[in-house]
DNA sequence: CTGAAAGCGCTTACAG
DNA sequence: CTGAAAGCGCTTACAG
């Protein structure tokens, strides 16, 4: 069960990297210095418009990319980038990090994983990244929204990025989706289809987007002149126990909802789960639908109706935004520090016409 | 919503990096030269032992840290290593990124994340994996145990690991953890508390530690002279669905289980689901366990007993033995191509003593 | 607006 | 067993 032989076959590369093109290669089909190279490569600065095209062309035509490890040692611009994070969903974790630490390890910067506690006292967080060397900061959820950390790491001089959040900083870079367009779409799904009793379940209040999923709720029950039923509306925290004991007060009502909007994946699993533990069919008894679209949702059966919101995508916007800012060259094509990116409605099987509805009034 | 304002304050480093020992703060302090430094460091060989502990003390002393950066400049050494998935369990994949992307991260390696479809032809991933410049290919599972595909990465002369194989080829490095012993400690632990009639749903025939697992099972069984009863063992595929179907057959049985022991967590949470559909108390009339200790196990209620497989720390292991590899250096105090972890059965809420044992009869 | 020089921290041949 | 030199690919002052 042990040994210490070697791999069989190896093949080892030239002292010189494979034949990618370098500096000087550009510098040389350009006819201009490394120098010039270099300008045109980062800030642009400085270099008449008849230069850059020559450079920008020679570039184009060799494939030439930037070797990052030489970057870094001549220029000593090393990005060290922590991302917090706290109560890890999984699913939410495991894209995120596809997303960011793509984006890192492209650009040569790293990631250091912090775990950091709810309650962690923001002046002992800043001396561990100052311990990590860190010189900007990911905050996914819920860390995004926790006013006294964004303040602590802004006095501290961090660059920071926030992803989705539903109330983005001045101080900060962010990357977000409509949270209250997307669940007010689901919302109007379901009415279409003749929904009228439909039960929310909320998120945790210490994350921003919380509101906004709701408030998009409201909106399409307010649009279809539906009356709001504060019976029906019921409060959770993100947590897969939290929908348990939503759905089941929502589905004790004496008028029980015909569907239920849960504010994230877990909880409306959660839902499902109860629902089939009062023995309703989903979706002929009852409709049930989430958000995020983490595995999970295609995990469960039936399939949940849900809504995709691209995490990878976003944490690699946001890693990209931090890695331009300490390296104080800005990203092609996004000047904004603010980003909002598109999420779409994905209609799977948890969702259906109402039992006593044969034919959808409007579709 | 938009803005191109920058940071408000920001911390620039001086050229030099930082006050970081290097090679030459060492050499000086050792009173020898870079060469010198730079073998201890390395392959260590060819150097007088007196001198090798001059140097290990000054590095000692001064916290040197050889700055990857530079090492890769200069060797010309780059860490390519593909990590090859298909059948993505977020839960699993985020733990194995984690460990995987960290150690990457620490080396300056990169770590080039490839989705490898199920029946992917090997001839097309290795042109995909020659187009990236990886040297280097993690396994984790079920691509582990895909002997077609290690033939040909073998044959492409490409270092690679497998990870929580029940296999370990002797052609590659390979993380394991004890999958048979530590299913029989489950088992056993349920026979002590009263279980006779103990259900098992298997995993999918493709990962060679499904046979592992369930043998574990049956050894515990025949330790306690339980016989075996083929209607108590039902096959799945490791996914939420297979184990809401296993979990159905195992409870329509004439003399259905009191205990149902899931090879893996999805399932062992698609078996609560069954349970509780059916109106069944867990554990007091159902105990139920999974395997893995993935996020889910602690994600629904009452909360998994179930194995601890270190997924982070395996990925990581088999990382630092690609790069190790790559870089023809030894990892200190590993010289094995394969190593086994420990793993811990974790005691939580949904197993007990069945309804009509009240005591115990050992513990 | 453009370039020649020095140097980032390390390793690889090459000598002794 | 040990070391002086050259160079990896790039950027930063410094001159023009």
């Amino acid at each position: 069960m042990s040994s210490t032989e070697k791999s069989p076959t190896r093949g080892r590369k030239s002292r010189t990297n494979a034949n990618r093109p370098t500096v000087a290669d550009v510098a040389r089909a350009a006819e201009v210095s490394l120098m010039t190279v270099s300008r045109v490569v980062n800030h642009g600065t400085n270099v008449s418009e008849e230069t850059r095209k020559k450079v920008e062309a020679a570039i184009a035509e060799l494939g030439y990319v930037p070797n990052q490890a030489a970057r870094n040692l001549a220029g000593g611009r090393e990005v060290r980038i922590a991302l917090l994070y706290s109560n890890p969903s999984s699913a939410y974790l495991s894209e995120f990090l596809m997303g960011s630490l793509g984006e890192a390890s492209v650009n040569a910067a790293q990631i250091i994983v912090e775990y950091c506690e709810e309650g962690v006292r923001p002046a002992d967080l800043v001396g561990k990244l100052a311990a990590h060397r860190a010189n900007a900061v990911l905050l996914p959820p819920p860390l995004c929204d926790d006013e006294r950390l964004l303040k602590r790491l802004q006095k501290a001089g961090l660059p920071m990025a926030q992803i989705a959040t539903g109330r983005p900083s001045r101080h900060a870079y962010a990357v977000t989706i409509d949270d209250a367009g997307a669940t007010e779409d689901l919302v109007r799904l379901l009415i279409e289809q003749g929904h009228s009793r439909i039960g929310y379940i909320s998120g945790n209040p210490n994350q921003t987007v919380s509101e906004l999923r709701q408030a998009g709720y409201e909106k399409a029950l307010a649009d279809a002149d539906i009356a709001p039923r504060p019976d029906l509306i019921v409060s959770g925290d993100f947590s897969y126990r939290s929908g348990l004991q939503a759905a089941e007060r929502l589905l004790a009502s004496t008028e029980p909802p015909t569907a239920i909007v849960a504010s994230n994946d877990d909880m409306a699993a959660a839902a499902l789960a109860v629902a089939h533990r009062h023995g309703l069919d989903v979706p002929g008894d009852l409709s049930v639908c989430g958000f995020d679209d983490t595995a999970m949702a295609t995990t469960i059966w039936p399939e949940l109706t849900t809504i995709r919101q691209p995490i990878s995508e976003m944490a690699r916007q946001a890693t990209a935004m931090l890695i331009a800012d300490v390296r104080e060259s800005p990203v092609a094509g996004v000047d904004a520090r603010h980003v909002r990116l598109d999420c779409e409605l994905v209609r799977r099987a948890s969702h259906g016409p109402p039992r006593d509805m044969t034919v959808s009034p409007r579709a």
